[in-house]
RNA sequence: CGGAGAGUAGUUCAGAUGGCUAGAACGCACGGUUUGGGACCGUGAGGUCGCAGGUUCAAGUCCUGUCUCUCCGACCA
């Protein structure tokens, strides 16, 4: 891609509006566009950096057997009404159509996916089933806030499944939540796995996966020498405690939660009457849980966390492009050279061939944050500087040695 | 929803005590000079001053209402 013809460009200025840092650099760097609060545009590179995180997530939920559905977001009233959630849920949006006829937009999907899946189980030979999407959500927050980190419409991926017995579901629980901690590390994002209330809707702990920042919005205390955390909402414990499972002094800090599992019980699949048949022939309610990850979440806490008073940092597993490629003055055959042999191997290519002063250059591409920039300059022959976005010094090195880097 | 701050050009902002055709920088268009860290000169386009009322000879400025954004809190499947 010519960074000329990128339809939403690096600002010099950041917007007056924004004070968290993500939604700062996001729109600073051309990423995403605010329409009002929490609801925002993605642009063509913000949608890339979307889009890789999304693939990241399908990858690992296909890998545990997850099967990848597209459930509606506009949902009828007679769904919420099954589970009380249309009078007990303040945060669901409701809408009323101009014949009077009432709607709900999606803000969870069990009550879309447990009548869905009646039609898919009524065996034990059926399951486990899970079933997962990645689309927007809607939740009529009181506050949106803090850019893309709290929204009233977000992306999300959600998956529900099925078991038998609580057994299978511990296993099926158990595979998630290895699932999700490959996710967040090749995310870039270290997640701690939270012990927190399950909401309104189960008495049990659910998990939450907790990513230190001070953008979050959740307390949590932890611990440094094991994997114990805690949210607060629910601690029995303080800061300087001793950790109950191996001594040493819990730490609080402020999170953001960027995925969650919960043991959703028989409460939905009661709620909607969905059973099977066990192998003694008895009818059964399945155990349901359900397991989400704040896809765009995570990309406002992956800039609070890779930034700096150039711009962002992307990781270069969801970087927009692999590497962005400056032509300096006089270098323009060269670089265009350049992009289309990187092209060839199939790496995505950023290149300013733009008419700009070189400063100009430099600084886009330390706003947009790829992890790697190329500079071709008549300074340097047939020679391109590597950087990496997170490094100070740059190295000469030639066409061959930069793609077999690339390809690395 | 309670509290605080803010809405003026595409963007960031300036416009005390009301006063004439509302300004700057950046960006944009055209011409020229530049080209290793957001270059420079000239010319030009671009504004219902969030919106609606009101006071006044006169309102960006004062009053009332209203909408929106940001932050703190409450809330948060």
């Amino acid at each position: 891609m010519k960074l000329s013809k990128l339809p939403f460009k690096v600002s010099k200025t950041a917007p007056n509006n924004a004070d968290t840092i993500n939604h700062k650099l996001l729109v600073q760097a051309g990423f995403v566009r605010q329409l009002m609060a929490g609801v925002y545009t993605y642009t063509p590179t913000g949608l890339r950096v979307l889009r890789k995180i999304e693939n990241i997530v399908r990858e690992e939920m296909n890998s545990i057997g997850g099967q990848e559905i597209l459930m509606p977001a506009l949902h009828p009233k007679a769904n919420w009404l099954a589970t009380d959630g249309w009078n007990k849920i303040d945060v669901l949006f409701k809408l009323k159509s101009r014949t009077d006829k009432e709607y709900a937009l999606g803000q969870s999907h069990e009550e879309i996916v447990t009548p869905l899946a009646k039609e898919l189980i009524n065996s034990y030979k059926d399951l486990p089933l899970a079933l997962y999407q990645i689309q927007w959500k809607y939740r009529d927050e009181l506050r949106a806030k803090s850019g893309i980190l709290r929204g009233r419409e977000f992306f999300m991926k959600d998956m529900y499944s099925f078991h038998e017995n609580q057994k299978d579901f511990e296993k099926f629980y158990a595979n998630v939540k290895d699932a999700y901690l490959r996710i967040f590390k090749k995310l870039g994002l270290t997640a701690k796995v939270t012990e927190a209330s399950g909401g309104s809707f189960t008495e049990k702990i659910s998990y939450e996966f907790m990513v230190l920042t001070d953008a979050g919005e959740d307390d949590i205390l932890y611990c440094n020498e094991c994997n114990y955390c805690v949210n607060t909402e629910i601690a029995k414990v303080k800061e300087g405690d001793r950790c109950p499972k191996c001594g040493a002094p819990l730490k609080a800090g402020r999170a953001s939660e960027v995925g969650n599992v919960f043991d959703l019980g028989q409460k939905f699949a009661k709620d909607f009457d969905l059973t099977f048949v066990d192998a003694n022939g008895e009818k059964q309610y399945p155990i349901m849980g359900c397991y989400g990850i704040g896809v765009s979440r995570c990309m406002g806490v992956i800039v609070e966390k890779y930034n700096d008073e150039k711009g962002i940092i992307w990781p270069a597993s969801i970087a927009p492009f692999d590497v962005a490629l400056i032509a300096l003055n006089g270098a323009e055959d060269f670089a265009n050279d350049i992009y289309q042999a990187l092209q060839k191997e199939g790496i995505s290519v950023l290149l300013d061939e733009r008419n700009e002063s070189a400063g100009s250059k430099f600084a886009a591409a330390d706003m947009m944050g790829l992890p790697i920039r190329l500079v071709a300059s008549t300074r340097n022959g047939e020679q391109i500087e590597w950087k990496k976005r997170n490094q100070t010094d740059s190295e000469l090195i030639d066409l061959p040695e930069v793609i077999k880097r690339l390809k690395n």
